[in-house]
DNA sequence: ACTGCTATATGATTTAGATCATAAAACCAG
DNA sequence: CTGGTTTTATGATCTAAATCATATAGCAGT
């Protein structure tokens, strides 16, 4: 389930620390040198434009790993890193992550799974902010959410009307209103202002 | 410089096929069977929407090879890739894919490094898409396409007005309409029509 | 139960970029 | 050199979603 056990990452020499609701972890443009992987609570890629716009590059949560593409890449930062919520992170320095790979073929691999992955979520949802109207995108991204839990019955989407708006470059209001259009046109069902599906 | 020498890929058995101008070789949400490398020309990865709008996820060149990661993730085609000139693709099936990657180690963390490096600009595109007017997306966009060449002096912005738009999610108008303002205002150059940075 | 904060809701107005329409360059194959 | 196709150009109009402005509902902590 964790993108690698917590006990094998201590062996290689991980520290885990601790991150308050809304604390960076790190930031655009900066250059990496851990490898960071979600023990306990959300943490957001997330962009800002001038005025303060956000949009999230992605979410990761217990057990998923975030931030790698710029130590195999060997590029900047492409995004922030923000707690969503109070967290546990294991961080690992680059070289020892890179011994651990090297140690552990099967590990390697599951990095090239998982970015292929990351590399299908962003291409859908650029397809969809590119040419889709609000309707079309949230569809679209809750289908996905559910289509990637494990456990295939009913999913309540945990995201409030803000973050769908910024994972899809929409605006709150615009959020808020197609929900409330589409449950009323039976497209979509919500329990307690969650959408359910 | 290509991701895996031609010599290679023919060791493994692989076959190198003719690609005419817009045709299509494979299409979204089909099965992945062959790993494809191009040995001449340029293919797109493009989506379109119901009304034919097209967005283009990548553009690959000679010596790219496109289309793995529904290999690596276990998923069906997220588009469809279609010859954008004449082209000569090296196609070697699946299997034999793998087996190349078990028996070259580098050459698996090569793929590392270049899917880290297609998620960086899909992030980075995404960005744009969702937050950035006109100007700051096609500035952002040729940038980054000098800054990928080797060669770092003068660099033309290989792609028509058209293919600009269908990049950044803008219409070609807004694409023309924009380039043009900006040769006014002296932000950018252009030779023949062709952006030059 | 009250306070403060965050999330949801909804109307009115604005605007950037899409769309529509048409034309002129530029390029290319025969 | 020529006729056809593709690319660039430019004006006029339209529209979906952003923006602005408030309001209400829900919830977490004291």
């Amino acid at each position: 389930m964790s993108m690698i056990p917590e006990e094998l990452l201590t062996t290689f020499g991980a520290r885990k620390i601790k991150l308050n609701k809304d604390e960076f972890l790190f930031a655009k443009d900066t250059e990496a040198h851990f490898y960071y992987q979600v023990s306990m609570g959300t943490v957001k890629m997330v962009n800002y434009n001038y005025d303060g716009q956000e949009f999230i590059l992605g979410m990761f949560k217990a057990g998923q790993s975030f931030g790698e593409p710029p130590l195999f890449g060997h590029f900047p930062y492409p995004a922030n890193a923000v707690a969503v919520e109070d967290c546990e992170i294991c961080k690992l320095p680059k070289d020892n992550f890179f011994r651990l790979l090297e140690a552990n073929f099967d590990i390697h691999r599951k990095f090239n799974y998982e970015l292929s992955n990351r590399l299908r979520y962003k291409g859908m949802i650029l397809s969809e902010v590119s040419s889709y109207p609000p309707e079309h995108r949230i569809l679209t991204l809750v289908n996905y959410l559910k289509a990637m839990m494990p456990n295939q019955d009913l999913f309540t989407v945990p995201y409030t009307r803000q973050q769908l708006a910024d994972m899809t470059g929409l605006r709150v209001e615009t959020v808020i209103r197609t929900i409330k259009k589409m449950e009323q046109e039976g497209k979509i069902k919500l329990k307690s202002h969650k959408i359910v599906v």
